[in-house]
DNA sequence: ATTTAATAGTGTAAAAAATACACATTATAT
DNA sequence: ATATAATGTGTATTTTTTACACTATTAAAT
């Protein structure tokens, strides 16, 4: 057997105040002209993880990203020919690295778009499943994760960070209390800085401390 | 290929105020004489999880059990033999039920025991790596999910759940908040039965109400 | 120079949740 | 009757969460 088993890999950005996916056309049976999450089969010789990272490399032109294994899934019936194992992974890129990058056309897929995760079509094989996955881990996770910081510039504005809050939990939150509970976290450094380039007041910026993230959870 | 991939399973159970799992004693190369995981190669025609299944069913006598998914590990330097993919799920039984089960022996291991989950020594390949994960999964859902309940008969005392509480957090819990908290959780059915069988006063014994549990958690 | 538009940034009071803490009660065994 | 072993309960304090609205700042438009 040339090919043993496939990764799959959500990819994650944040733009315009949307979370948003990476999602390829298919032009590949099964599932010819659905969207499909990005992924491949795993090289005889390559670790898995390098896998992921070379797919997602392959779509965003980045090395070493933030990723997270999600779930295997192994049905019998996920495929035609039979089972086909799948570990699937979630990545988190900021969009500023990735706006730039040309989408990939290959024999397997038409083009590769970014979504709106609340507005993602049907899928191919159990994908929707594991989006849903992502999304859950991402919620549950928030507050114990660097994910948010994963989406963001390295220097950011607390409405930019309140805005993937909100999106990740999907509600709305109150401005004032989200700046009161994010600054009682301890692990937000206020910087001397402000944005540029804004047609109004321009605001702070703030960076992740991650050694005091990191004292907090390990 | 005869063999596709693997299964490994933590099975947890709670017995005399501890947390302990189950190991199995390998009599096989590689890692003959250490303790690892039970688990045993996914059969082509079936569905990893009805191996998994299986596989508790041989340790516990026990179908249908309580099962999460944890991780996929696929690393190639896992076995000597080359990558060996294995997808590792934990199991959660209540004691009571597994009690007199036999104790497996096969030609690939000679004896299963179980172990508290803070005496368990060196083990078998990343197992002790996949029992890390194991714990700190409980540990991070244990307000989302309905593990405590299956580690517990159907009717349990507040100082059961009590203990299971404290085994999962690696922490002790004062009595009087614990049981406030839990009332206010809104899941828990008083019920007018009471313990019996103990030379002390018998406590009152409580169920969890399914229907306003998942009310509150989907 | 003034106005407009867009977002940044801030405080307080009330409610809810978490914490700290100790003793009387009850059932059984002797 | 007494000893034993665990059950079951209340209150005060602190901390966290929630609800809520206006002024400040900047750049662009007039």
């Amino acid at each position: 057997m040339l090919s043993f088993f496939t990764v799959d890999c959500l990819i994650f950005t944040f733009h315009e105040g949307k979370l948003k996916v990476l999602l390829n056309e298919r032009n590949e049976y099964p599932y010819r002209d659905w969207w499909a999450m990005p992924g491949y089969f795993v090289d005889k010789q390559e670790e898995m993880e390098q896998a992921v990272n070379r797919i997602a490399y392959e779509h965003t032109g980045l090395k070493n990203i933030y990723l997270e294994q999600l779930a295997a899934m192994a049905g019998l019936k996920r495929h035609p020919e039979g089972r086909i194992l799948t570990v699937a992974y979630m990545a988190l890129v900021r969009y500023d690295d990735v706006k730039n990058k040309v989408k990939p056309v290959t024999n397997y897929m038409r083009q590769a778009k970014w979504f709106d995760v609340n507005e993602v079509p049907e899928l191919a094989f159990d994908h929707n499943d594991i989006l849903k996955l992502g999304l859950k881990k991402l919620k549950r996770n928030l507050n114990y994760s660097t994910a948010p910081f994963e989406l963001l510039p390295e220097k950011f504005t607390l409405t930019q960070l309140q805005q993937i809050y909100e999106a990740i939990l999907g509600e709305t939150l109150d401005k004032r209390n989200f700046r009161k509970r994010m600054s009682n976290l301890g692990y937000l450094k206020e910087l001397d800085e402000y944005q540029t380039g804004v047609s109004y007041r321009a605001a702070r910026l703030y960076k992740l401390d991650k050694r005091k993230f990191l004292k907090l959870f390990t």
